[in-house]
RNA sequence: GCGGAAAUAGCUCAGUUGGUAGAGCACAACCUUGCCAAGGUUGGGGGCGCGAGUUCGAGUCUCGUUUUCCGCUCCA
């Protein structure tokens, strides 16, 4: 099996289980929106719960917030992403590439710059020592016309882009016979403005009422709360703010199930350390959040590192953690450096003094940020993909997603042998004891084979079996998902089995102890 | 957004040259069995993605549209 067919089987899987569907599916669906299921939010609960309690409760200098999704919009001008989200582009309609309509005239602008080179190189070559560079650049006509030229565009341009008068871009790129560089032809549609962030409006509709963003990050809620958090908190340097929450992105394109979609969760928390240890800080997430992901136990070599070469505006280092989905490695954490880019900007556009007194110093400064963010969804992606397991077995197959026990969504089903002889009232005995501290399932259709084989394709890692025996001694059988074995338990013990398989105790402890 | 393919019960699919929807699995009830799925009986369920058109008559032909998949493109 392909790992596209895989990757195919597990969205059918998905859906087939109640983890995952496509949004307003009885309405044909919503592109690239997805909702969880009865099992996926289980899953999705536990995952989150993972890196909660691994970063906030064990962390003593980290805490955690909730803010809002809305924010006032001067919030996205002072991250960037009012300008950096704004992409005027246009499209070739012969070659069918698309390009950022102010880089194709930029590209143009480089290009007379290139001309008024060759002008000056053939000049120098022809007067050799006593060529004045200078006063030729002043004064060749060829050169002055072509200087011009270039310039007049390049106000053209900065006049369009600063109006954001799209036709303007056009006309100029028609004006200046630019050509797509595959195609060679000047075939253009016309320029579309793709805003990244979905806008709304706030307040009663009308003049009054005024745009405000969805949050394409959820970061800006944490460094707009520094002052409020670190005060209230009494937060000493260095320190933590983690967050779970939503972000929206406009994407022009998503796909690949749940991997990219226009409305996604992130778990991301923001270190505040001193300016000048921010590489210590960065190397010391890096590892602790990489032992996070392997200790869930599907293999260290399913994870690699990949550095960004080319930064964000915001970063002096960057790194992301992938994982090898079935569709190849891909991005499911970032661990940034973001400097004091957001804390100083936001200084900057509020006007408020966004610093931090160090006692142990007795200096104040913009304290420098290391971020770690995780996608939720990606997250989930991710441990679905890696448990998806089609096994052969003796005659027979089977379906099983090894979720590591902590994750799973439901951690044991009870299930009486036959529906008569009073063994349903025993599981539901029992049943009444285990649901105060886990999430049980009760099920006596169909054969107990059969039962077996849906629990382990929902990643059910324990089946517990009320048989005759059990009437007449107390004992019950346990049957472990990975290996299929069982083993005869007495009832008073089952709490504490399962306890200690599916807590998180175990994962947390090897978290802490490798560090 | 461009190009190609697809869309029929919860799932996988069949539906002859246009004639008025079927199978297996799943589901429900009952009976039977009882430790690794698919025993028996009975039953519920779709009008063929959506909208127009051609036709006496359209899952079956034409056009449009939506969604999905693959490729391109894009991607903090």
């Amino acid at each position: 099996m392909t790992q596209e067919e895989l990757f195919k089987k597990l969205i059918a899987h998905c859906k087939e289980y109640g983890f995952i569907f496509p949004s307003s599916e009885i309405y044909d669906g919503l592109s690239a929106v997805y909702d969880y299921g009865q099992l996926g939010v289980e899953l999705k609960n536990n995952i989150k719960r993972y890196w909660w309690e691994a970063m906030v409760r064990l962390g003593e200098n980290i805490v955690g917030i909730d803010a809002a999704i809305f924010m006032h919009p001067r919030v996205w001008e002072a991250s960037g992403h009012v300008g950096a989200f704004n992409d005027p582009l246009i499209d070739n309609k012969d070659s069918k590439k698309r390009y950022r309509a102010d880089v194709l005239i930029e590209d143009w602008i480089a290009k007379q710059d290139e001309k008024i080179d060759k002008e000056v190189a053939k000049a120098r070559k022809r007067f050799g020592d006593s060529f004045d560079e200078p006063l030729f650049r002043q004064t060749n006509g060829r050169i002055l016309e072509i200087t011009e030229k270039r310039d007049r565009a390049n106000a053209r341009m900065v006049a369009a882009l600063t109006e954001g008068n799209l036709v303007a871009l056009k006309e100029l790129i028609e004006d200046l016979e630019i050509a797509c560089p595959i195609s060679g032809t000047k075939n253009w549609t016309d320029v579309r403005q793709f805003n990244l962030m979905f806008e709304t409006k706030i307040g009663s509709v009308g003049d009054n009422a005024s745009t405000v963003y969805l949050r394409p990050e959820t970061a800006q809620g944490i460094f707009v709360n520094f002052l409020n958090v670190q005060k209230s908190g009494r937060m000493k340097i260095p320190f933590g703010i983690a967050q779970i929450g939503k972000a929206f992105r406009n994407e022009i394109v998503a796909r690949q199930f749940i991997f990219r979609m226009r409305e996604f969760e992130q778990m991301e928390m923001q270190f505040f350390v001193r300016p000048g240890e921010e590489m210590k800080w960065f190397d010391y997430w890096k590892n602790f959040r990489m032992r996070w992901h392997r200790t869930l136990g599907f293999g260290d070599n399913m994870y690699r590192f990949h550095d960004h070469e080319k930064l964000a505006h915001y970063a002096n280092a960057a790194t992301d953690i992938e994982f090898n989905f079935p569709f190849g490695f891909k991005e499911v954490e970032g661990i940034h450096s973001r400097t004091d880019f957001d804390l100083s900007n936001h200084a900057k556009f509020s006007g408020r003094k966004i610093q931090y007194f160090d006692p142990e110093t007795g200096e104040s400064y913009t304290p420098y940020v290391i971020e770690t963010s995780i996608g939720v969804d990606r997250m989930v992606l991710q441990v679905l993909s890696a448990s998806y397991h089609e096994e052969q077995l003796d005659n027979d197959s089977r379906t099983v997603l090894r979720i590591p026990a902590p994750l799973a969504p439901v951690k044991a089903a009870i299930l009486p042998l036959v529906k008569k002889d009073g063994l349903p009232e025993m599981a539901r005995r029992i049943i009444d004891d285990l649901k105060f501290d886990f999430n049980v399932a009760y099920d006596e259709k169909d054969s107990i084979g059969k039962r077996y084989r849906r629990n382990d394709a929902i990643g059910t890692p324990f089946c517990i079996t009320v048989d005759h025996r059990s009437l007449d001694d107390g004992t019950v059988t346990i049957r472990h998902r990975d290996t299929m074995e069982q083993q005869r338990v007495p009832t008073d013990r089952l709490h504490a089995i399962v306890e200690k398989e599916t807590g998180f105790r175990k994962l947390f402890k090897d978290i802490v102890t490798e560090a």
